[in-house]
DNA sequence: TTAACACCTAGGTGCGACACACAGGTCAAG
DNA sequence: CTTGACCTGTGTGTCGCACCTAGGTGTTAA
Protein backbone atom coordinates (compact mmCIF):
# COMPACT_ATOMS: atom_id res chain seq x y z
CA UNK A 1 0.00 0.00 0.00
CA UNK A 2 1.14 3.18 -0.98
CA UNK A 3 0.65 7.01 0.30
CA UNK A 4 0.10 10.15 -2.21
CA UNK A 5 3.74 11.17 -2.23
CA UNK A 6 4.89 7.27 -2.78
CA UNK A 7 2.33 6.55 -5.56
CA UNK A 8 3.20 10.38 -6.97
CA UNK A 9 7.07 9.37 -7.18
CA UNK A 10 6.42 5.98 -8.84
CA UNK A 11 4.28 7.35 -11.35
CA UNK A 12 6.29 10.89 -11.61
CA UNK A 13 3.15 12.99 -11.29
CA UNK A 14 2.94 15.86 -8.49
CA UNK A 15 0.98 14.91 -5.54
CA UNK A 16 -1.33 17.33 -6.44
CA UNK A 17 -2.02 15.72 -9.67
CA UNK A 18 -2.58 12.46 -7.54
CA UNK A 19 -5.11 14.20 -5.04
CA UNK A 20 -7.20 15.57 -7.52
CA UNK A 21 -7.45 12.55 -9.74
CA UNK A 22 -9.24 11.04 -6.03
CA UNK A 23 -11.06 14.17 -6.35
CA UNK A 24 -12.03 13.63 -9.19
CA UNK A 25 -13.01 9.34 -8.67
CA UNK A 26 -10.37 8.67 -10.83
CA UNK A 27 -8.32 6.79 -8.06
CA UNK A 28 -10.27 5.57 -4.96
CA UNK A 29 -8.08 4.50 -2.45
CA UNK A 30 -8.62 2.89 0.68
CA UNK A 31 -8.03 4.88 3.76
CA UNK A 32 -5.64 4.50 6.92
CA UNK A 33 -8.41 4.28 9.80
CA UNK A 34 -5.71 5.67 12.16
CA UNK A 35 -4.85 9.55 10.42
CA UNK A 36 -7.42 8.88 7.48
CA UNK A 37 -4.42 8.70 4.82
CA UNK A 38 -4.98 7.56 1.47
CA UNK A 39 -3.45 3.88 1.03
CA UNK A 40 -3.01 3.11 -2.99
CA UNK A 41 -2.58 -0.17 -4.40
CA UNK A 42 0.47 -0.93 -6.77
CA UNK A 43 -2.10 -1.25 -9.28
CA UNK A 44 -2.54 2.26 -9.24
CA UNK A 45 0.49 2.81 -10.37
CA UNK A 46 -0.37 1.94 -13.45
CA UNK A 47 -3.62 3.49 -13.56
CA UNK A 48 -1.67 6.96 -13.16
CA UNK A 49 0.79 6.16 -15.80
CA UNK A 50 -2.33 4.80 -17.98
CA UNK A 51 -3.91 8.09 -17.13
CA UNK A 52 -1.01 10.20 -18.42
CA UNK A 53 -0.56 8.89 -21.43
CA UNK A 54 -3.53 9.15 -22.66
CA UNK A 55 -3.45 12.67 -21.28
CA UNK A 56 -0.19 13.01 -23.47
CA UNK A 57 -3.02 12.14 -26.41
CA UNK A 58 -5.17 14.74 -25.58
CA UNK A 59 -7.73 13.00 -24.06
CA UNK A 60 -9.12 14.91 -21.18
CA UNK A 61 -9.93 13.58 -17.68
CA UNK A 62 -13.49 12.97 -18.12
CA UNK A 63 -12.15 10.83 -21.40
CA UNK A 64 -10.35 8.95 -19.40
CA UNK A 65 -12.97 8.68 -16.42
CA UNK A 66 -15.24 6.65 -19.01
CA UNK A 67 -12.89 4.60 -20.60
CA UNK A 68 -11.49 3.01 -17.46
CA UNK A 69 -15.38 2.86 -16.34
CA UNK A 70 -15.78 0.95 -19.56
CA UNK A 71 -12.63 -1.47 -19.33
CA UNK A 72 -13.77 -1.90 -15.19
CA UNK A 73 -17.73 -3.56 -16.84
CA UNK A 74 -16.09 -5.93 -18.99
CA UNK A 75 -17.07 -3.87 -22.00
CA UNK A 76 -14.25 -2.59 -24.65
CA UNK A 77 -13.38 0.75 -24.24
CA UNK A 78 -11.63 0.96 -27.85
CA UNK A 79 -14.72 2.14 -29.89
CA UNK A 80 -15.14 5.00 -28.00
CA UNK A 81 -11.52 5.79 -27.67
CA UNK A 82 -10.90 5.96 -31.34
CA UNK A 83 -14.11 8.42 -31.78
CA UNK A 84 -12.85 10.42 -28.78
CA UNK A 85 -9.57 10.84 -30.72
CA UNK A 86 -11.17 11.97 -33.72
CA UNK A 87 -13.18 14.20 -32.16
CA UNK A 88 -10.36 15.79 -30.37
CA UNK A 89 -8.52 15.91 -34.02
CA UNK A 90 -11.59 18.14 -35.05
CA UNK A 91 -11.48 20.26 -32.24
CA UNK A 92 -8.02 20.96 -32.82
CA UNK A 93 -7.72 21.67 -35.88
CA UNK A 94 -10.55 24.46 -34.97
CA UNK A 95 -8.28 25.57 -32.15
CA UNK A 96 -5.12 25.65 -34.38
CA UNK A 97 -6.63 27.87 -36.82
CA UNK A 98 -7.98 30.03 -34.17
CA UNK A 99 -4.81 30.49 -32.61
CA UNK A 100 -2.83 31.14 -36.16
CA UNK A 101 -5.54 33.77 -37.19
CA UNK A 102 -4.70 35.45 -33.31
CA UNK A 103 -1.21 35.08 -34.02
CA UNK A 104 -1.08 37.23 -37.46
CA UNK A 105 -4.06 39.81 -35.41
CA UNK A 106 -1.25 40.35 -32.91
CA UNK A 107 1.52 40.39 -35.13
CA UNK A 108 0.75 43.07 -37.63
CA UNK A 109 -0.96 44.97 -34.49
CA UNK A 110 2.69 44.96 -33.01
CA UNK A 111 3.76 46.24 -36.44
CA UNK A 112 1.30 48.96 -36.97
CA UNK A 113 2.21 50.41 -33.51
CA UNK A 114 5.78 50.32 -34.11
CA UNK A 115 4.87 53.59 -36.21
CA UNK A 116 2.43 55.03 -33.59
CA UNK A 117 3.62 57.45 -30.77
CA UNK A 118 1.94 56.22 -27.07
CA UNK A 119 -0.62 58.12 -26.29
CA UNK A 120 -1.98 60.26 -23.45
CA UNK A 121 -5.22 59.60 -21.95
CA UNK A 122 -7.31 62.13 -22.99
CA UNK A 123 -10.96 61.61 -22.02
CA UNK A 124 -12.50 60.15 -25.52
CA UNK A 125 -10.33 56.84 -25.77
CA UNK A 126 -9.00 53.93 -23.28
CA UNK A 127 -5.88 53.07 -25.32
CA UNK A 128 -5.73 54.81 -29.04
CA UNK A 129 -3.09 51.97 -30.17
CA UNK A 130 -5.59 48.89 -29.71
CA UNK A 131 -8.71 51.11 -30.50
CA UNK A 132 -6.46 51.41 -33.93
CA UNK A 133 -6.69 47.81 -34.94
CA UNK A 134 -9.08 46.40 -37.05
CA UNK A 135 -11.99 44.79 -35.60
CA UNK A 136 -10.65 40.66 -36.93
CA UNK B 1 -29.27 54.63 -17.47
CA UNK B 2 -28.87 51.04 -19.42
CA UNK B 3 -29.93 48.22 -17.53
CA UNK B 4 -28.10 44.56 -18.36
CA UNK B 5 -29.99 43.79 -21.15
CA UNK B 6 -29.93 46.94 -22.86
CA UNK B 7 -26.36 47.44 -22.82
CA UNK B 8 -25.45 43.62 -23.69
CA UNK B 9 -26.99 44.82 -26.90
CA UNK B 10 -25.80 48.22 -27.84
CA UNK B 11 -22.51 46.65 -27.20
CA UNK B 12 -23.02 42.84 -29.07
CA UNK B 13 -22.41 41.01 -26.17
CA UNK B 14 -24.06 38.73 -23.56
CA UNK B 15 -25.73 39.83 -20.40
CA UNK B 16 -23.87 37.02 -19.11
CA UNK B 17 -20.34 38.82 -19.96
CA UNK B 18 -21.64 41.83 -18.91
CA UNK B 19 -22.86 40.52 -15.42
CA UNK B 20 -19.10 38.69 -15.44
CA UNK B 21 -17.29 42.33 -16.00
CA UNK B 22 -19.43 44.19 -13.57
CA UNK B 23 -18.35 40.77 -10.91
CA UNK B 24 -14.68 41.59 -11.70
CA UNK B 25 -14.69 44.61 -11.76
CA UNK B 26 -14.42 46.00 -14.77
CA UNK B 27 -17.69 48.23 -14.97
CA UNK B 28 -19.14 49.78 -12.01
CA UNK B 29 -22.63 50.64 -12.40
CA UNK B 30 -24.84 52.42 -9.80
CA UNK B 31 -28.07 50.43 -8.69
CA UNK B 32 -31.61 51.52 -8.71
CA UNK B 33 -32.25 51.93 -5.15
CA UNK B 34 -36.26 50.28 -5.55
CA UNK B 35 -34.81 46.81 -6.89
CA UNK B 36 -31.15 46.47 -6.97
CA UNK B 37 -30.75 46.59 -10.81
CA UNK B 38 -27.66 47.50 -11.51
CA UNK B 39 -27.80 50.56 -14.12
CA UNK B 40 -25.06 51.76 -16.69
CA UNK B 41 -23.73 54.95 -18.41
CA UNK B 42 -24.16 55.74 -22.21
CA UNK B 43 -20.29 55.46 -21.95
CA UNK B 44 -20.23 52.23 -20.36
CA UNK B 45 -21.45 50.61 -23.90
CA UNK B 46 -17.97 52.60 -25.53
CA UNK B 47 -15.96 50.57 -22.63
CA UNK B 48 -17.52 47.47 -23.17
CA UNK B 49 -17.02 47.55 -26.92
CA UNK B 50 -13.11 48.41 -25.67
CA UNK B 51 -13.03 45.46 -23.87
CA UNK B 52 -14.10 43.46 -26.86
CA UNK B 53 -12.11 44.84 -29.00
CA UNK B 54 -8.61 44.07 -26.50
CA UNK B 55 -10.16 40.49 -26.24
CA UNK B 56 -9.75 40.04 -29.96
CA UNK B 57 -6.06 40.61 -29.37
CA UNK B 58 -5.43 38.79 -26.75
CA UNK B 59 -5.72 40.55 -24.01
CA UNK B 60 -7.06 39.22 -21.30
CA UNK B 61 -9.02 40.63 -18.71
CA UNK B 62 -7.15 41.43 -16.37
CA UNK B 63 -5.02 42.44 -18.71
CA UNK B 64 -7.28 44.98 -19.62
CA UNK B 65 -8.37 45.57 -16.31
CA UNK B 66 -4.70 47.44 -15.59
CA UNK B 67 -5.06 48.96 -19.05
CA UNK B 68 -8.28 50.82 -17.69
CA UNK B 69 -6.85 51.48 -14.63
CA UNK B 70 -4.07 53.10 -15.97
CA UNK B 71 -5.78 54.78 -18.52
CA UNK B 72 -8.27 56.21 -15.74
CA UNK B 73 -5.36 57.35 -14.02
CA UNK B 74 -4.51 59.25 -16.33
CA UNK B 75 -1.29 57.60 -17.33
CA UNK B 76 -0.90 56.24 -20.73
CA UNK B 77 -1.42 52.51 -20.72
CA UNK B 78 0.51 52.15 -24.18
CA UNK B 79 3.54 50.99 -22.63
CA UNK B 80 2.09 48.17 -21.08
CA UNK B 81 -0.03 47.70 -24.06
CA UNK B 82 2.84 46.92 -26.14
CA UNK B 83 4.80 44.75 -23.51
CA UNK B 84 1.59 42.72 -23.19
CA UNK B 85 0.92 42.12 -26.37
CA UNK B 86 4.72 40.51 -26.86
CA UNK B 87 4.65 38.55 -24.22
CA UNK B 88 1.19 36.85 -25.49
CA UNK B 89 2.79 36.81 -29.05
CA UNK B 90 5.50 34.77 -27.05
CA UNK B 91 3.03 32.55 -25.28
CA UNK B 92 1.23 31.94 -28.14
CA UNK B 93 3.82 30.67 -29.87
CA UNK B 94 4.73 27.93 -27.35
CA UNK B 95 0.97 27.09 -27.50
CA UNK B 96 0.74 26.78 -31.54
CA UNK B 97 3.93 24.48 -30.95
CA UNK B 98 2.48 22.00 -28.46
CA UNK B 99 -1.06 21.60 -30.34
CA UNK B 100 1.01 21.24 -33.49
CA UNK B 101 2.70 18.46 -31.44
CA UNK B 102 -0.50 17.08 -30.04
CA UNK B 103 -1.98 16.99 -33.51
CA UNK B 104 0.69 14.79 -35.13
CA UNK B 105 0.61 12.47 -32.02
CA UNK B 106 -2.91 12.27 -32.53
CA UNK B 107 -3.30 11.33 -36.23
CA UNK B 108 -0.17 9.12 -36.02
CA UNK B 109 -2.22 7.04 -33.38
CA UNK B 110 -5.01 6.89 -35.01
CA UNK B 111 -3.52 5.86 -38.01
CA UNK B 112 -1.64 2.96 -36.21
CA UNK B 113 -4.90 2.37 -34.40
CA UNK B 114 -6.49 1.46 -37.99
CA UNK B 115 -4.89 -1.74 -37.99
CA UNK B 116 -5.56 -2.86 -34.38
CA UNK B 117 -8.57 -4.64 -33.37
CA UNK B 118 -10.22 -3.38 -30.89
CA UNK B 119 -9.66 -5.21 -27.47
CA UNK B 120 -11.36 -6.85 -24.64
CA UNK B 121 -10.62 -6.49 -21.14
CA UNK B 122 -8.43 -8.37 -20.35
CA UNK B 123 -7.18 -7.47 -16.59
CA UNK B 124 -3.43 -6.58 -17.53
CA UNK B 125 -4.85 -3.41 -19.86
CA UNK B 126 -6.90 -0.96 -19.58
CA UNK B 127 -6.84 -0.12 -23.31
CA UNK B 128 -3.94 -1.57 -25.47
CA UNK B 129 -4.81 1.25 -28.04
CA UNK B 130 -4.04 4.16 -26.14
CA UNK B 131 -1.08 1.87 -24.05
CA UNK B 132 0.65 0.82 -27.55
CA UNK B 133 1.56 4.41 -27.98
CA UNK B 134 5.01 5.19 -27.64
CA UNK B 135 5.27 8.44 -25.07
CA UNK B 136 5.55 11.42 -26.93
C1' DT C 1 -59.33 43.22 -11.11
C1' DT C 2 -56.64 39.79 -11.82
C1' DA C 3 -54.50 36.23 -14.07
C1' DA C 4 -51.50 34.76 -17.48
C1' DC C 5 -47.40 35.35 -19.93
C1' DA C 6 -42.96 36.77 -21.78
C1' DC C 7 -39.05 38.79 -20.34
C1' DC C 8 -35.97 40.43 -17.08
C1' DT C 9 -33.04 40.42 -12.63
C1' DA C 10 -29.20 39.12 -8.99
C1' DG C 11 -26.37 36.01 -7.33
C1' DG C 12 -24.74 31.08 -6.97
C1' DT C 13 -22.54 27.31 -9.13
C1' DG C 14 -20.02 24.58 -12.80
C1' DC C 15 -16.43 23.89 -16.04
C1' DG C 16 -10.60 21.72 -16.45
C1' DA C 17 -6.54 20.38 -14.40
C1' DC C 18 -4.30 21.24 -11.32
C1' DA C 19 -1.22 24.77 -8.00
C1' DC C 20 -1.07 26.85 -3.81
C1' DA C 21 -2.22 27.82 0.98
C1' DC C 22 -3.19 26.38 5.56
C1' DA C 23 -3.25 24.06 9.85
C1' DG C 24 -1.80 20.25 11.63
C1' DG C 25 0.26 15.17 11.80
C1' DT C 26 4.62 11.96 11.48
C1' DC C 27 9.14 10.50 12.16
C1' DA C 28 14.02 10.38 12.78
C1' DA C 29 18.01 12.88 14.74
C1' DG C 30 20.07 15.28 18.57
C1' DC D 1 11.81 16.31 24.57
C1' DT D 2 12.38 19.25 20.99
C1' DT D 3 13.63 20.63 16.65
C1' DG D 4 13.09 20.25 11.88
C1' DA D 5 12.12 18.15 7.47
C1' DC D 6 8.55 16.21 5.31
C1' DC D 7 4.11 14.77 4.93
C1' DT D 8 -1.28 14.97 5.23
C1' DG D 9 -6.39 16.36 3.87
C1' DT D 10 -9.16 19.87 2.58
C1' DG D 11 -10.30 24.57 0.91
C1' DT D 12 -9.63 27.99 -2.44
C1' DG D 13 -8.01 30.36 -6.81
C1' DT D 14 -7.27 30.26 -11.72
C1' DC D 15 -10.31 32.15 -16.70
C1' DG D 16 -14.37 33.69 -19.03
C1' DC D 17 -18.17 33.10 -19.19
C1' DA D 18 -22.83 29.79 -19.42
C1' DC D 19 -26.35 27.94 -16.94
C1' DC D 20 -29.55 27.64 -13.01
C1' DT D 21 -32.67 29.14 -9.48
C1' DA D 22 -35.98 31.88 -7.44
C1' DG D 23 -38.16 35.66 -7.99
C1' DG D 24 -39.40 40.60 -9.93
C1' DT D 25 -41.45 43.46 -13.97
C1' DG D 26 -44.49 44.87 -17.36
C1' DT D 27 -47.90 44.23 -20.87
C1' DT D 28 -51.95 42.17 -22.19
C1' DA D 29 -56.40 39.70 -22.04
C1' DA D 30 -60.51 37.72 -19.61
ZN1 LIG E 1 -8.97 0.19 -26.18
ZN1 LIG F 1 -7.98 60.87 -28.48
ZN1 LIG G 1 -2.50 52.90 -25.52
ZN1 LIG H 1 -3.82 -7.76 -22.77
Amino acid sequence: MLTVSEISKSANVTADSVRHYVRIGLLKPERNPDNGYKLFKTDDVKKVRFIRQAKGLGFKLNDIKKIINHSHKGESPCPIVRKIIEQHIEENKTKLAELNALQKRMENALKKWQSMPDGEPDGHAICHLIESVNNY
